[in-house]
DNA sequence: AGGTTTCTACGAAAATCTTCGTATTAATTT
DNA sequence: AAATTAATACGAAGATTTTCGTAGAAACCT
């Protein structure tokens, strides 16, 4: 997969939000975290249109974008990378930090104790 | 704090393991990976020398660099930015994923559950 | 139909990051 | 001391990403 540039993703969390949408929509969005002109949204859309990153349906005069990447892919894509990155590799050091700073309810405590449960019985 | 490039990274990497370290040491390192020229890595390492990423000790005339920033300083920053860019703030999902798809040895999944129990008895 | 709005397409400027060539100076070697 | 080696500084070219202006086509409104 093409790894997603700051902007694309912006737009990619769009439309997993979201789901199908259009350039205005998207931009709209967009705008209400800082302000970026119609025709830049536009352009990235088509960029990524270009990679693959979203599909377009072209039937209507108004495009209608969605997302042809799946959240989970680029999540993991990007997970590979900060760890190899930042954490020389070592995926519980990134879980212990990510868990000590968050606000993790107890039902998604429960859930990830859960998940070790089932990786100490795979092993 | 400024965001590491990914070049800046690579280098802030080398310190943070090597420690105190030469333009010619870091750039031999960065080449067991991949090319990269001398100079190159010398421009960089000037470059976040003027953005505080790195100190520079210029007390003889082969400068020495260590790095200006904790690692977990940066670790942090950067897991802040990927959640909130690909996991819309959901700590315990980005967890869940990176947990699921590590090799943690035993010892590491006893720490985490140690670090759940914290978290848990803190509430 | 004529004028206005709303699209897409396209190209190029702007911004950021990476790469490296060249100049200069300092140390080392012969 | 001259030649070679090794270092920094600097500027500019390349590459990638972001931004936007302008043109043209389609829809809409009077």
């Amino acid at each position: 997969m093409n790894k997603p540039t700051e902007s694309e993703l912006e737009i990619l969390k769009v439309l997993w939000t979201k789901g199908a949408s259009t350039v205005r929509e998207v931009n709209e969005i967009l705008n209400e975290a800082r302000e970026v002109g119609y025709t830049t949204t536009l352009k990235i859309m088509q960029l990524m249109a270009q990679k693959g990153l979203v599909n377009r349906d072209e039937s209507t005069r108004t495009h209608v974008y969605t997302a042809a990447v799946a959240q989970n892919n680029v999540q993991n894509h990007m997970l590979d990378q900060l760890l190899e990155s930042a954490f020389g590799g070592s995926a519980s050091e990134l879980v212990m930090n990510a868990l000590g700073r968050s606000k993790a309810s107890q039902k998604e405590l429960d859930e990830i104790k859960a998940l070790i449960q089932k990786l100490e019985s795979d092993e």
